[in-house]
DNA sequence: GCCGTTTTCGGCCCGACTGTTTTCAGTCG
């Protein structure tokens, strides 16, 4: 039987602060509450484990008694409080203050004095013209409360969208920024600067104000307006909102420090600069003990006042990155030029676009010392599969080119389907005369998690696959990943030397940051790898890079930062 | 509810915006 997973620790944490603050809890317990669920979902160790070890309070933001509610929640399936409470606030209530406008306080009031308690009930009192009778509710408030009802946000959580497409955006708009005033100073800045798997919008930071007057006129903006002196705000025609700010030049780290964030890392790094007697803020860092406000060009003097080196933005979720950077020993993150080769990329032999010199001569010219051709195997379907006699002709090409092309190593590899009993669907004499082997999971998605999770372990056994392709399946904003013990393949790979790859399709980006961190720290060598199908996609390498930095790995935890000679030394079967 | 190179108690980031307000609470990022 397998254990709640942090995810699902999390969500029950944070339905329980959704709860307290609906029974008017002081702020602070309820903001516990939702740190305690951000540090479990971001934990790279089981939660379950550490609870039942007596360890889960070494996680930072929880005490005994969370982890005693953690404790319950694992002995009996849920937690005494939160059933206490539901019975007292009916579901719909939840879904009320999910109303942009309507927190919990006015939901509240909603429910305590109309009976109000689920978005229909809302919207009936508010055709019957009852909530502007409210104390604190008027005419607009009720209008804005039917406006947000067909805007559907009772319903539906906001769609974010995968970073590839917000960044090329981003740049088109950054680029016809530039060339209207090409002295400026321009940034893209919020969770897409901290290179975060998807966003919710676009925050851009320049130093000419003029330039906010400039963004109504750019082709890829549907609607524009001035919100404020300092501030423009316009609508992709994808759908996509951008936040425009400009600030003085002086003052241009404060701000860009700010919509960086993440929220939870500034205020981690607000309150720690707080017992320093200095107050961080957009505008600048005012000194208690000077009364004087000190303007920073850059962010790293942001950082330099609060006594801290400079800290990247990948790093600013707030997992450790304050508490490390003081004490010095913040990890020298890996870089896309750390790579030296890729070792799982597709040609038209299977459902890639290019030929295999085509690859080998793009993946040269991006500095590749070597590149593994990994077709499809036999199973795949679509037409895509590579019969065994297929994959005999195509390791004599792949030698073939490799002989031909000078400047890079080809290896012949295939990209082979784990079969659902674990097997891979090639003959081991087949496979012994691959070079490399990279191993996924392509079909029977729907495998519980521990059938799942053994067959992912067997095929992590097996001595001749030597690596395991986006190990959970997922798909950002798409498909979430399949029922898996991520931790027991983890576990499995370090111990049989198995490579587990950070995928680095942007709509996988597969491990992700929170399991590759752990992949590295429970010594599983991981690699980075684009699943290139043209030649283009090649460089997706940098989405994988930023899940790496994203998760602290240095070029040290990653195989495909050594020269081919080495990493070959490194595998299960030298070859 | 958590936490401590000022604390085991008394604090807990900062500011903008909105609407309904004669001075502010609630919400949001």
């Amino acid at each position: 039987m397998s254990d709640l997973s942090n995810g699902a620790i999390a969500d029950a944490l944070d339905e329980l602060g959704d709860l307290y603050e609906l029974d008017g809890a002081v702020v602070h317990r309820v903001l516990a509450y939702r740190n305690a669920a951000k540090a479990v979902r971001d934990a790279p160790l089981s939660v379950a484990q550490l609870t039942r070890d007596g360890a889960v309070t070494t996680l930072p933001g929880i005490g005994a008694t969370l982890a005693q509610k953690i404790t319950d929640l694992l002995d009996s399936g849920d937690i005494p409080a939160a059933i206490k409470l539901r019975e007292r606030y009916p579901e719909g209530l939840l879904a009320i203050t999910a109303l942009p406008g309507l927190g919990p306080k006015r939901a509240r009031r909603l429910f305590d004095e109309l009976g109000i308690d689920s978005p229909a009930a809302l919207r009936a009192a508010a055709d019957a013209q009852r909530i502007r009778t409210l104390k604190g509710f008027g005419a607009k408030g009720e209008a804005a409360i039917i406006a947000a009802l067909e805007a559907g946000g009772a319903e539906r959580p906001r769609t974010r969208v995968v970073l590839d497409r917000a960044l090329a955006i981003a740049d088109v708009i950054a680029t016809a920024l530039a060339e209207i005033a090409p002295t400026a100073q321009i940034e893209i800045a919020g969770s897409a600067r901290r290179r975060a798997d998807s966003v919710k919008d676009l925050d851009i930071v320049v130093d000419h104000a003029s330039l906010l007057d400039d963004l109504g006129g750019l082709e890829v903006i549907e609607t524009a307006s001035r919100t404020s002196a300092s501030a423009a705000r316009g609508r992709t025609h994808t759908g996509m909102t951008v936040e425009l700010r400009a600030v003085a030049p002086e003052q241009f780290g404060n701000l860009l420090q700010h919509l960086t964030g993440s929220g939870a890392h500034n205020a981690a790094l607000r309150e720690r600069a707080v017992r320093a007697g200095l107050h961080i803020s957009e505008y600048g860092v005012l000194d208690d003990a000077t009364g004087v406000t000190h303007h920073c060009v850059s962010e790293a003097e942001v950082y330099a006042l609060a006594g801290l080196p400079y800290i990247e933005p990948e790093l600013r979720e707030n997992r450790g990155e304050i508490e490390t950077a003081a004490s010095g020993t913040l990890p020298r993150l890996i870089e896309l030029s750390d790579i030296r080769g890729d070792l799982h990329a597709h040609t038209t032999a299977s459902d890639g676009r290019a030929s295999i010199e085509e690859m080998a001569l793009a993946a040269r010219e991006r500095g590749h010392e070597y590149l593994a051709i990994t077709d499809h195997s036999a199973t795949h379907g679509f037409g895509d599969d590579v019969s065994p006699e297929q994959l005999r002709r195509q390791i004599e090409l792949v030698h073939e080119a490799d002989a031909a092309i000078e400047g890079i190593r080809l290896l012949a590899g295939s990209e082979v389907n784990i079969l659902p009993d674990g097997a891979p669907d090639y003959e081991d004499a087949l496979l012994a005369e691959l070079d490399w082997v990279i191993a996924s999971v392509h079909t029977s998605f729907a495998l519980d998690g521990d059938a799942m999770t053994e067959r992912m372990c067997r095929a992590a056994g097996h001595p001749l696959i030597d690596a395991i392709g986006h190990p959970t399946g997922r798909l950002i904003e798409r498909r979430p990943p399949y029922e898996l013990d991520i931790e027991a393949l983890i576990a499995a790979c370090a111990s049989t030397r198995t490579m587990l790859e950070i995928n680095s399709n942007p709509d996988r980006r597969d491990l992700n940051e929170v399991h590759a961190r752990a992949a590295a720290a429970a010594g599983a060598a991981i690699l980075v790898n684009s699943d290139a199908h043209s030649t283009e996609r090649l460089g997706a390498m940098r989405y994988g890079i930023w899940t790496a930095r994203r998760a602290w790995l240095t070029a040290a935890d990653v195989a495909n930062t050594l020269p081919w000679a080495e990493l070959a030394a490194r595998l299960k079967r030298p070859r």
